[in-house]
DNA sequence: CATGAATGAGTATTCATTCAT
DNA sequence: CATGAATGAATACTCATTCAT
C-alpha cells in the first residue's frame, strides 16, 4: 500500500468516523463521507467494498484503539486497586473525548451478523482484560464481577455523552467513585439499616 | 375513543412492538405493521402521525410498563435490601421475558430529539425510583449509586438478550449476584491484597 | 383488477413497448416509461416487479399477438398454398407495421434465462404452426422445412426494418416471392445449368 | 506498429472476442478485457478509443474472416451447385465452431449508427457473394434469392447455437438440406396437392 | 508505451405518506 | 373511520474513461 493510499484510507476512516459517529449508520451518506474525505465517491469503493464494510472498519479501529490504550495503561501500574482505577478512568475519558460520536455505538446497521459478532468479541476481550485484573485478587465469579464493573462505568458515562455541561473534572470524580463503590460496595455509604443484609442470600 | 378504536390502537402498538423489537426501526416497514395489525396501511396514520411517533409510542408504553410494574413490586416490600433485590429481579426478568425484542432499544431512529428526550426522562425516572430506595438507607451520592446499580443490572442483562441458551435460573442467579455485589462490594470476594484500598482516595 | 388498473397496466405496457422497441432494454429508463405512461415512477412497480419483468411482459404480449393473429388468418383459408402465403404476408406485414420497434428483439437484456426460455418457446410455437400447415402436404422433415421458411421470411423482413424507403407494396411483393421460392425452389428461376443438380445428395 | 504492439492489439481483440461473445456488450467490462489480455486497463485505450470501437473492431474482424474464408472456399469449386453447398456448409460450420460466442451478434450495443452501418455493409457483401454465384445460373431476382438462402441458413443455425447436444454431423445434414431445399423447393417433398400452385400468382 | 488510481455521471428501486373514494 | 392506489424523494454502487507518473 503506497503512502498516498494509506493517507486516503485513513482519510476515509476519519471522515466516516465523524459522520457515522454523529449521524449514525443509516443517516450517513457515502457521498458525504467522500466529500469530507476530499475524494470522489467512487474512490471510497476502492478502499471499502460497501457502506457496511466501512462501518465495520471504523468500529474495529475504534474498539482496537480502546483496548490497546487500556492494555498500555494497565501495564504501567501493578497494584490491583490502581488497575481498577485505571480502567475506570480509561473508560470514562475515552468516551469523554468522543462525546460527539456517540452514534457509532448506538446507531449501528441492523441485522449485520458480522458486526454483531465483532461487537460480541470486543466485549469479551474487554471483559477478559478486567477479569485478568480481578483474578490477581483471587475473585470468585470474576466474569460476572468484570461485567458488573464495566456496567457501572458504562452507565456512569451516559451523562458524559448527553450532558453538554459535563466537564473533565466530573469524569475524574466519577471514575474514582466507580472504583471505590465496586471495591467496597454500597455498605460503606449506607447506614446501619444494612447491617442485617443476608450475605448469603436474600431469600 | 370508541372501543373499536382502542382495539385498533392497541393492535397497532402490539404489531409495532413485535416488528420494531425484532427488526429495529429502519428495517421495519409501516406496511408490515399494518398487515400484522390486520388493518390497512392508511389506517395506521389515523392513529399515529408518523413512523417515528409510532416508535415513540411503542417505546413509551414499554418503558411505562417497566416503571409501573417496578413501583408495584417495591410497594410490596419494606426492607431496603429486599427492595434492591426486587429491582434486580425486575430488571433482569423484564428483559428475560422480552429477549426476542432487543432491537427496540438498540435500533432506534437516529437524530430524533423527542425520542432522546424521552429516553433521558425514562432513565431519570428509573434512577429516581432507585434513589428513593437508597435514600432510606441514608446513602451519600445516591444518584451515582443508583446509576451504578442500574449499570450493573443493564450489563448483566446483555447475555440474557444475546445468549439463546440463557435460562430463567441464570437470570435469578444474576439478580442475587448483582444485589449482593452492590451492597458489599468486591472486597468480600477478593483476598487481603485489597485490605489497603485507600477508601478516601477521591477526596 | 379494476378498470383504472387495467388502463394503467396497459398504459405502462404501451409506453414500455414504444421505448424498449426503439431504444432497447439497456437504454430505456424506467423513469421514461413512467413519464410516457403518465404516471409516477413508483407506480410502475405496483404493476411490474422490475424492469426485466416489464420487458418480459412487453415481449410476451407482442409475441402472443403475433401468434394469435396468425392462427386467426390461417383458419380463414384452407388450401396449403394459401396458408403459406398467409404466413408470409403475416410475417412481413407484422414487422412492417412495427418497423419503429425493432429493438424489442435485438436489444433484449443479457443473461435473462426466463426471457431466453420464453423466446425459445415462442419460436417453437411459431415453427409448429408452420409445421402443421406443411404436414397437410405430407412433407418429410417438416421441422427443418418450417424453420427454413421462417428463415426466408425473417431475412426478407430485414430491409423492411432498416430501409426507410420501404413501402407496403414491397412487403407484399416479398411475401409472394417467399411463398413461391419456398414451394418451387430456385430451379424455376435458374437456367439449365442446374438441370444436373444431384437431387439426392451433393456428394 | 511494432511487433509487440501487434501482439497486444491482437491479444485485446482475442480477449474482447471471448468476453463480448459470451457475455454480450453491456455485461462485459473493459477491466475484464484488459485482465484477460494480460495488460493494464489504461492500455486498452491506447489501442481502441472506446468500448464501442473495440466492439466494432471485434465484429469487423469476425465478419471479415467469415467473408474471406467464404471467398476462398468458393474459388476452389466451379459448379454452381457445388458453390451453393459450400456456402451452406460454410455458414453452418462457421457458427458451429463459434457456438460459445453467440452474444457477439445478439447483444450488440444499442443505438450505435456506425455498428448498424457496418452490419448492413457486411450483409450486403455477403449477399453479393451469393448473388454472384446465383447470377452464373442466370437467376432473376438474384438479390431476393440470395437473401432467402442466407435466411434459411441463418435460421437453421439457431439450434446449433442454442442446443448443447448439437453435433457436427447435424450441421452437415442441415447444410445439405438447405442447399437442396433452396434449389428444388418444397414441392419435391410435398404431395400432389401442390401441383396446382399458381406459379405466376404474384403478377 | 504502459500503468492503475481516481473520477463522477448515471439509475433502478424502496417505502413513508397522502388523499380520493 | 377505513382503504389502498398513487406518489416521488432519496441513495448506494458501477464502470468507462482519464492522466499523472
Amino acid at each position: 500500500m503506497s503512502s498516498a493510499s494509506v493517507d486516503k484510507h485513513a482519510a476515509i476512516l476519519d471522515a466516516a468516523y465523524e459522520l457515522f459517529g454523529s449521524g449514525g449508520f443509516y443517516e450517513t451518506k457515502m457521498s458525504e463521507v467522500a466529500e469530507r474525505a476530499g475524494i470522489a465517491k467512487g474512490t471510497v469503493y476502492l478502499y471499502f467494498k460497501s457502506k457496511e464494510e466501512l462501518f465495520m472498519a471504523v468500529t474495529r479501529r475504534d474498539c482496537e484503539g480502546f483496548l490497546e490504550q487500556l492494555e498500555g495503561k494497565l501495564r504501567a501500574c501493578s497494584a490491583m486497586t490502581d488497575k481498577l482505577s485505571v480502567i475506570a478512568e480509561h473508560h470514562l475519558f475515552y468516551y469523554y473525548e468522543r462525546k460527539q460520536h456517540t452514534k457509532l455505538f448506538f446507531r449501528a446497521p441492523n441485522n449485520n451478523p458480522e458486526l454483531v459478532a465483532y461487537m460480541a468479541q470486543f466485549m469479551e476481550a474487554y471483559m477478559q482484560a478486567v477479569v485478568k485484573v480481578l483474578l490477581e485478587g483471587g475473585a470468585t465469579e470474576p466474569e460476572l464481577m468484570a461485567q458488573s464493573y464495566i456496567g457501572i462505568l458504562d452507565r456512569l458515562k451516559m451523562d458524559i455523552l448527553f450532558d453538554p455541561e459535563f466537564a473533565e473534572a466530573d469524569a475524574d470524580k466519577r471514575a474514582k467513585f466507580a472504583a471505590r463503590l465496586f471495591i467496597t460496595g454500597a455498605l460503606g455509604s449506607l447506614d446501619s439499616a444494612l447491617g442485617d443484609f443476608p450475605a448469603e442470600a436474600e431469600s
